[in-house]
DNA sequence: TATAACTTGCTGGACAACAAGCAAGTCACA
DNA sequence: TGTGACTTGCTTGTTGTCCAGCAAGTTATA
């Protein structure tokens, strides 16, 4: 019956836990983020990650903390990603607005590439941010992401309150294309996925992004580049 | 029996199928706006709505039927301010650039006043847009907003494609703090309620899409103003 | 006006489907 | 042989949907 029944035994058949973890976290990212929280059962995770009903359930013991793994595994992700970047710009030795424009064309295309971590994270804020709220390192990428905006760009102490906002245009303008296509980029007669509209969407967040911080950029009277 | 068990009989306990069928629409959408359709049960709706577990259904049919009424009066609340506004444009004898001025600044108090939409239409477009793609007159709203652009800003036909991504960016930028007030917002010690905040933001978005759609309004040889 | 026949708004019980969590079982591998 | 990696069966709770019934009207008829 074991090997009339199964239909795909598969090679990896044999047991492995870390690569089963793997697995079933890569499912439940897949499932939560197309499908939402409630909309994603145990069971649908199990047959995504080739393993049984139950396992999921004797991996992570209950549905919210496989969940959270799901974010925590995500929010590490963004901050590294976030850290390289900003090593990146650090080395750079190009004038402010360059930095800029490279750091807000960057993260387009991060953004782009990993859109299972928007549409979870918009989930969850759509959600009250509660599974987040109990994570240990969940905002501070945001702050990285800034502090290193202010640092690098030279911007005057002042001037950080509209870092702040500049910085949150840049996620707004950068998220929207990933999540709204179906309905508003559709209404629009926008296609979401053809290199056509989203070379023309980077050009033009990086230009609306970068416009609107021109005259802001390198007030400080220390000269940029030469950090320390 | 009758009489002990109700605890609140409540004035409006007269029968009154249009006065509930609205009842449970008000209380569908805001259930649905904040914990998303799966995570609101019609028992739910009832106890909001101040009905019985089993009126909604009475009303509605199905579930997913009462979801979708929910969202084809959203929509027709959308679609008629996105007119109205157009008419104030259209009535108005400012330059372009005011014009635009002020249809950013309303439309970013219009989603302001509107959360419950906003979260609503983002949890669609989330789910693949499913149930909006078998409403009639889902996506023209927007439609209708360019077009109001594209002809009170006198753009050039050619800067038709600039003049949608402008659009677009308006919508991500009015859009971004009302649904990520607990995530992202938080994580850079924003209070996302606080007028102050709210203040600066709008100022901001309004100032982003202006200088954005500089150098491109009023590229038209007629004069603006004159419409026919 | 009184009363009976009928309609309509609304309720709450029944039921099937399904999901989460637990426990006992089975199987591979050291 | 034992331990850990799974699987399968079961319990319990929840939810959507259907439906029978009741009460507040409404209309017809005498």
């Amino acid at each position: 019956m074991t090997a009339a029944a199964n239909p795909a035994p598969r090679a990896d058949r044999e047991r492995n836990a870390p690569r089963s973890r793997e697995a079933i976290l890569d499912a439940a990212e897949r499932l939560f983020a197309a499908r939402g929280y409630e909309a994603t059962s145990l069971s649908d995770v199990g047959a995504e990650a080739g393993v049984s009903r139950g396992t999921p359930g004797y991996f992570f013991g209950a549905k919210a903390q496989l969940y959270r793994a799901v974010l925590e595994r995500c929010l590490g992700r963004v901050r590294q990603a976030v850290r390289s970047g900003r090593e990146r710009a650090l080395a750079s030795r190009e004038p402010p607005e360059v930095v800029l424009r490279g750091a807000v064309g960057e993260y387009f295309d991060f953004i782009l590439a990993n859109p299972d971590f928007v549409r979870l994270l918009e989930r969850e804020a759509l959600d009250g941010g509660r599974h987040l709220a109990s994570l240990p390192p969940h905002l501070e990428a945001a702050q990285e992401a800034l502090e290193a905006i202010v640092a690098e760009l030279a911007i005057d102490p002042s001037g950080e309150t509209e870092a702040r906002h500049l910085m949150l245009s840049m996620l707004a303008l950068s998220w929207f294309h990933v999540v709204h296509g179906p309905t508003v980029l559709r209404g629009l007669a926008l296609e979401p996925d053809s290199p056509v509209f989203l070379e023309e969407r980077r050009r033009h967040v990086v230009d609306l992004i970068v416009r609107g911080a021109r005259d802001r950029v390198g007030t400080r009277p220390e000269a940029p580049g030469a950090p320390g």
